[in-house]
DNA sequence: ATGCCTTGTCGCACAAGA
């Protein structure tokens, strides 16, 4: 089964570019983010007719998460628990049939959190550790999980091509990159990193300052394994090309292929 | 040092993104 997870950057703008990508990358799977559509806004048909059941979490103008599935969905919840005033949608999972039985999946928009020493900043800590949490009380059922989605955390520096631009952004503080280890620390699997020890391995390009054409990127989409869904990866990848093509996101897709 | 683009908005400039 294969999973991705996308950063379109508006739904509506970028409907050609996803229906190009799912047509030739055919996930079973896909995980939105920045869809940036109230749920009866969101063009379902399009999506269902390449053979996708579609769920959204949105919201007017922005934010806005959604997952499409080839076998459907088993149950769907939406929004992330520890905070029933939390008005930003940005949080929905769903478990899915895999051939060997339910996989559960979630797409995730972890707030941008800039700039730093603002109620923005605190809120991305918070929903943070709101994750935490909820990935802890996840892990406990013991079945295959992905956490899906554009964290807004660049890792480690060599996530970055140029880690000493991002001192002092929300992306790289310290405390960003704490609460993403002490995620990670529970017990999950960082697939891209998983396979790819090396540099050059970039999610997002600004639209500004021509940094695509230099390369200028960073990691920030990311996929978290539960061990049950660690143990059959098979493979991850970065669709970079989707970058250069027509009318672009400023983010990539991310999967995994997992043997389930 | 700042803006550089892009999207969506009860537009006619601005917020938010990262």
């Amino acid at each position: 089964m294969k999973i991705a997870t996308w950063n379109i950057n508006g739904v509506k703008a970028r409907l050609e570019a996803a229906l190009s990508w799912l047509g030739s990358a055919r996930p079973d799977v896909a995980c939105l983010q920045e869809i940036k559509s109230v749920d009866e806004g969101f063009p379902r048909g399009a999506f269902e007719d390449l053979g996708y059941q579609v769920a959204t979490h949105g919201q007017k103008g922005f934010n806005g998460v959604a997952l499409l599935s080839r076998t459907g969905f088993d149950e769907v919840r939406r929004g992330l628990p520890g905070n029933d005033a939390d008005e930003q949608a940005r949080y929905i999972e769903a478990d899915v049939a895999g051939a060997r039985g339910l996989i559960t999946v979630a797409s995730i928009y972890l707030p941008n959190g800039n700039p730093i020493g603002t109620d923005k900043f605190a809120y991305k800590l918070a929903w943070m550790e709101r994750l935490e949490a909820h990935a802890r009380r996840l892990l406990a059922l013991e079945m295959p999980l992905v956490l899906a989605g554009d964290y807004n955390v660049i890792p480690e520096p060599i996530d970055a091509r140029r880690p000493a631009a991002w001192t002092g952004d929300a992306l790289f503080q310290p405390e960003s990159r704490t609460a993403w280890r002490r995620l990670v620390a529970l017990g999950l699997t960082d697939a891209i990193r998983a396979c790819y020890p090396g540099d050059d391995l970039y999610t997002f390009w600004d639209y500004q300052a021509g940094a695509w054409q230099k390369n200028d990127g960073i990691r920030i989409d990311h996929l978290l394994l539960s061990p049950q869904a660690a143990d059959r990866l098979v493979a991850a990848g970065i669709d970079r090309e989707v970058r250069g093509g027509e009318k672009p996101s400023d983010h990539v897709p991310v999967w995994v292929e997992l043997d389930t």
